[in-house]
DNA sequence: GGAGGCATGTAAATGGTTACATGATTGG
DNA sequence: CCAATCATGTAACCATTTACATGCCTCC
C-alpha cells in the first residue's frame, strides 16, 4: 500500500490534482515507485472516500485539486513513524544472472556488458540531475537529495559489479581453490 | 512473467517437484525473486499445460517431478538471449526517504540508523553465505556466486548510504552554497 | 500413535498494467 | 482551426499475497 502513502506524502507538501501528481510520478518518483495514471486516479478516489484527502479546489477542464485532511496527515505520520519499510527485493536483472549458465558464456558476457552500459547511462542521468537541479538544504529538497544519493551509490555499485562480472565470466575457471571475496573498500 | 522463467531456469538444472522448487525460492531465490507456494503450483500447472515442462516421475505423497521439455528449454534460451530484463526499481525504503521531511528530524535520523543496522545484518548473512557455501567455479554455482556478489556490493552501498544519511540529516543546513557531490571512488 | 515435514492444490482479495474512452483549453 | 496538452475516469487482465484445505509418510 505504498502508493497510498506516496500520494499522502506528495499532498503534504501542497495541494495538487491527479494530473499534477502524475507528473511527479513520471519524474522523480519514477526512480523509486512507478505508478500509472489509472492507478493514481483510482487511489485518489479511495483516499477521498476514506476522508484522508479532500477536494480543495475545482479548476478548468474538470480539474480537481486535492488537499490532505487532518486524518490524512495523521496517517502519513503514522506510516513514517510506526511502520517498518517493506525491504523485499525483486530484481529481474539478478534473477537472470542465476540462469546464465544455461547459455553460451559469450551471451552471458554480452549480458553483463550491456547491463554495465545501460546502467552507466542511467547513472549519468542521475548525475545530471544532481548537478543541474537546485536542491535546497531544507524541507522536501533535502530528502530528495538524500534519496538521489542512494540512486547514485547503488547504481554505481551495480555498474562496477556488471563490469567485474563481464571480466570474471570469461576468465577460465582458475585451477587453485577459492580466493577471498573482495569486500567493499 | 519472470516467475515462469525462473521455474524453467531451475528445472533446466535438473528435474524437481513443486516442493523442491519451493525450497529454492525460500533459499537463494528469496533474495532476488520472492514467490509463494500458491504461485508456484499454479505456474507449474500452466507450464505443464503449455508443454514447456512435463511430469517426469511420480513419487510418494503425490509427489510430481517435473522436467523441462525441448520447448521449455528453447523458451528459457529465448528469454535469456532475446529479451532485455525489466529494470524497474520499486523500493519502499527510498520512497519513504522522499517524505521524511514531514516528520521530526530525529525520526528521520532514527530511520536511517535503523536502515543501516538492519541492512548490515542482512549483509552479514550474505557474507556468511559467501564464506560458508562451496561455490564451484563452473556451471550454475559460478553464476550464483556472481549474483551473490551483486547482493554484497549493493547492500554494502546501501549501508554506507544509510550511515551517511544518518549523519547528514542531523547536520544543520550549512550556510554556504552547494559542495560537489562525492562521486564513487 | 503422534509430530513434523513432505506434498499438492484452490479461492478470494489486493495491487499493478494495459487499454479504452472522453472531453476541455490553450497556443500557434 | 488544429495540435498538443491538460484532465479525468473505467474495464479487463495479470501477478502476487493470504488463507484455506487436505492428506501421506517417516521417524521417534
Amino acid at each position: 500500500m505504498s502508493l497510498r502513502h506516496a500520494l499522502l506524502g506528495l499532498l503534504a507538501e501542497h495541494p495538487a490534482s491527479g494530473y499534477d501528481l502524475l507528473k511527479q510520478f513520471e519524474g522523480s518518483l519514477a526512480f523509486v515507485w512507478p505508478a500509472t495514471q489509472s492507478q493514481l486516479y483510482t487511489e485518489l478516489g479511495r483516499l477521498a472516500d476514506g476522508g484522508l484527502i479532500e477536494v480543495s479546489a475545482h479548476g478548468a477542464r474538470g480539474r480537481k485539486e486535492y488537499a490532505l485532511t487532518a486524518d490524512g496527515r495523521a496517517e502519513l505520520e503514522r506510516w513514517l513513524r510506526d511502520t517498518v519499510p517493506d525491504r523485499t527485493i525483486r530484481d529481474e536483472r539478478v534473477l537472470r544472472t542465476f540462469f546464465l549458465w544455461a547459455v553460451d558464456p559469450a551471451v552471458a558476457r554480452d549480458y553483463f556488458e550491456a547491463e554495465a552500459a545501460v546502467t552507466q547511462r542511467y547513472l549519468d542521468r542521475l548525475h545530471d540531475i544532481a548537478d543541474t537541479v537546485e536542491f535546497r538544504d531544507t524541507g522536501p529538497d533535502r530528502f530528495r537529495r538524500i534519496a538521489l544519493e542512494d540512486g547514485l551509490r547503488r547504481s554505481a555499485a551495480y555498474v562496477a559489479w556488471a563490469q567485474w562480472a563481464t571480466e570474471h565470466v570469461t576468465t577460465p575457471p582458475p585451477p587453485p581453490a577459492k580466493r577471498p571475496t573482495a569486500r567493499q573498500a
